[in-house]
DNA sequence: CATGGGCATTTGATCGATCAAACCCACCGG
DNA sequence: CCGGTGGGTTTGATCGATCAAATGCCCATG
C-alpha cells in the first residue's frame, strides 16, 4: 500500500503549481482549457482523489450530515426511517456529502451528542425525526448556530413559521383523505378510523384528513365519533380498536383507514378479509401480504431535505446569513398504493 | 459563533505548550499529575474538543467506520440491519469511532465506494454485511489492505478459515435446532419447515438446525422430505409453502419453524391458529403479533465487530499487522424468544 | 566535579489541502 | 515609451492537531 497521491504530487506530473491543481478541482473556470485537461489527465492517470480530512480542515466544513438512528421505535414502522435514511446517503452521496449516524437515549443526550459532533467539526449540519412540540432539540440548535432541516413539522403553533426552521414534511392529512376517499368510491360508505391518540401531531393530521372527508360525504358526527378508535401504536392494539368500533357501530363498518401499518394489521387481521384495511407508511409487510397502504415519499422528502440544507449551492453546505430560497418548508403530498390481499388471513 | 478554543488557546491558559495538551489528552500518564490537573481544568473551563479534522489529517486516521445501508431487502427483516446498526452506532460511539453510511446498487459499486472512502481517508475500516460465497468485495478488500470485519461468514469452504478475513456470525443453525427442539419438547412431533432455497449459506445452515434435531427425534428422511419446503423470501410464498406441506402429509403438521419471520408470517397467516409457527430474526411483526421467534444477540455482534476491529487496542482501529488476537471469528448463540399468540388470525 | 540517564516539557516540522496575495506577461491607451 | 489592466499561475501562510527530536532539570554515579 504505497502512499496515495497529493496534490503536489499531481501538480509536478501536470508540471504545475498545487493551487493549479486544487483550482481545476475547484474552480474549473479560472484555468485555462488547456491547462486543465493536462491536470485532469495527470490525476486521473495517478488516480489522486483529495484527502477528505485536510480539506475539511482547512475549509472548516465537513460536509457532513449527522443523523440520528431511533432508538428503534417498537413499531413496524421503524422502516420508514430505514428508508429514508437509504434515500438521504444516496442524494447526500451525489451531491458530495456524508452521512453519520449517532444515537442517543433522550433529548438531552442527544443535545449533547449535537455539541460533540459540531464542536468535533464532524459535522456541520443536523437532519432531525420524529420532532415534537415543544422540541428542546431545534431550541438548542436555533441557539448555537447550528444548520439543521427537520424531517416533520414544528408541531408547536408559534414555530410552525419559524424563519430559523427548516423542514420537510409529508401531507398525512391529504395520505388519509386519498385512503379515504378511495374505498368510498369504491362504493363503501362506513369507513372505519383507526388512529393513535390525541394530541399527536401526526396523529391529529392524518385523523383531520379521515374526519373531513367522511363529513364530505355526508356522515354526521355522532357516526363518525362511532366509527373512530384512537389507541397507541402496536399490532394487538389495532385488532383491539377495530374491534371495539365493529361493537359500538353493531357491526356495520365496511372500510378502515389507519394511522399506520402496525394498527392496520391488526384491523387487517381481525376484519378477517370481510372488508378492506388501509394502513400508512407503506411498510414492507404491507407490501408483502397486500394490504393497500399510504405511500410517503421519502425520496423527495431526501431531496427537500438537501435542498433546503444546502440552499442554492450544490455540494456545498449553506454558509450562515446566505438567502434560503423559499419556501423554508415544504409539504409533500403522499399516494395510495391500492394492492389486493396476497394472503386471506382467513 | 466566537472561534472554537484550539490546543493553543487550552495551553496559554493552563500556562503550557501545545504537546503538554495533546499528551494530557493522548497520552495522560507522561504529564505530572500536577500538571494534567490544570490543563484538564483549563479543557474545561474553556470547553475545548479536539478537532476531529486537524486529528486525522495528522494521524491519517479516520476512526471512522464505514457501512454500507442494503438497498432494503424487500422482507421484513431489512429489520435486522437496523437493529445491528443501531447497536453498532451505539458502542462504536462510546469507543471514539463514528459510523459513517453510503449506499450502492451492487458489489462493483460498492467496492467503488471503498475506495472513494479509503483514498479520501474518510473510513479506515469497513463493516460488510450480507456476504455471499465468492464474495468479491471481501476479496477487493484484502487485496488492497483495507481494514474490515463481515457480519456474516465467508461462505466458500476455503475461505472459512482465510486469516485474513475477519468474521463475526449467529448460528443459525444452533437457532432452528432451540426452535425445533421448543416445539418438540411441548409433544409435538411433525414439525414442518419453511425456508429458503438452496443453496444459501445462512439458509442451509438454519435448515441443517431443523433437519438433524428432527433425525435425533426418530423421524426418518422421507417423513422430513415430506415436512420440509424452499421457498423464496416473503410472506405469500411462506402461506404457499405451508400449505404445500399441509398437503404433501395429508394435513399431519403439528408445528412449524421457518428462515424467516416473513415466511413465518405467511405460514402463521396459513395455519390459522391450529398449531405454533416459530420465525427468526424476532423482528418488531413477530413481538407485536406475538410470535415466537428466534433473536439474534445483535448487540453481542456489534461487540464482536468492534472488537475485532480494534483489537487489543480500545479506541483506535487496529495497525497493519499488529496481531488480531485469536479467535479470528465469532459464531454467536442466537435465543429462542418464546411467546403467546396476541391476535388470533382467526 | 563532570558525565550521563531519566523524566517532564517545549520546539520545529508535518499531515494535505485551500486562501490570500504576489507575480508574470501580453496587451492597450495616452 | 511608460503605466495600467487583467487573465493565468505561482508562492507563502494557514487550518488544528500530533510526531520526532531537542531542551532543561534533577539526581545518581564514577
Amino acid at each position: 500500500m504505497t502512499r496515495l497521491p497529493t496534490v503536489s504530487d499531481v501538480a509536478t506530473a501536470a508540471g504545475v503549481s498545487r493551487q493549479t491543481v486544487s483550482n481545476v478541482l475547484n474552480a474549473p473556470d479560472v484555468v485555462r482549457p488547456e491547462t486543465r485537461e493536462r491536470v485532469l489527465a495527470a490525476v486521473s492517470e495517478l488516480g489522486y482523489r483529495p484527502h477528505a480530512s485536510a480539506r475539511r480542515l482547512r475549509t472548516q466544513q465537513s460536509s457532513t450530515i449527522g443523523i440520528r438512528l431511533d432508538p428503534m421505535t417498537d413499531g413496524i414502522s421503524g422502516v420508514v426511517l430505514d428508508r429514508f435514511l437509504h434515500a438521504l446517503t444516496a442524494q447526500a452521496d451525489a451531491l458530495g456529502l456524508r452521512v453519520m449516524l449517532f444515537t442517543a437515549a433522550g433529548p438531552e443526550e442527544e443535545i449533547a451528542q449535537f455539541r460533540r459532533l459540531s464542536d468535533g467539526a464532524d459535522v456541520d449540519a443536523f437532519v432531525l425525526t420524529s420532532t415534537f412540540e415543544g422540541d428542546p432539540r431545534t431550541e438548542w440548535l436555533i441557539e448555537h448556530g447550528q444548520r439543521f432541516v427537520t424531517f416533520g413539522r414544528p408541531w408547536g403553533v408559534d414555530d410552525m413559521e419559524d424563519p430559523q426552521h427548516l423542514w420537510v414534511d409529508v401531507d398525512g392529512r391529504a395520505g388519509l383523505r386519498a385512503a379515504t376517499r378511495h374505498l368510498l368510491d369504491e362504493g363503501l360508505r362506513r369507513i372505519a378510523y383507526v388512529g393513535w391518540p390525541s394530541p399527536s401531531g401526526t396523529g391529529d393530521d392524518r385523523h383531520a384528513g379521515w374526519r373531513e372527508t367522511m363529513r364530505e360525504a355526508g356522515l354526521d358526527d355522532d357516526e363518525l365519533d362511532a366509527l373512530e378508535a384512537r389507541t397507541p401504536e402496536g399490532v394487538p392494539h389495532g385488532a383491539e380498536a377495530l374491534r371495539a368500533v365493529e361493537a359500538a357501530t353493531g357491526g356495520a363498518v365496511e372500510g378502515v383507514v389507519c394511522s399506520s401499518d402496525s394498527l392496520a394489521l391488526g384491523a387487517l387481521l381481525a376484519a378477517r378479509g370481510r372488508y378492506p384495511v388501509i394502513g400508512y407508511d407503506n411498510t414492507p409487510v404491507a407490501a408483502s401480504i397486500g394490504m393497500s397502504s399510504v405511500d410517503q415519499p421519502l425520496e423527495q422528502v431526501a431531496t427537500g431535505v438537501l435542498e433546503l440544507l444546502t440552499g442554492a449551492h450544490g455540494g456545498r453546505v449553506r454558509h450562515d446569513g446566505e438567502p434560503v430560497g423559499d419556501p423554508r418548508h415544504r409539504l409533500l403530498e403522499p399516494r395510495l398504493v391500492p394492492r389486493e390481499l396476497q394472503v386471506a388471513p382467513a
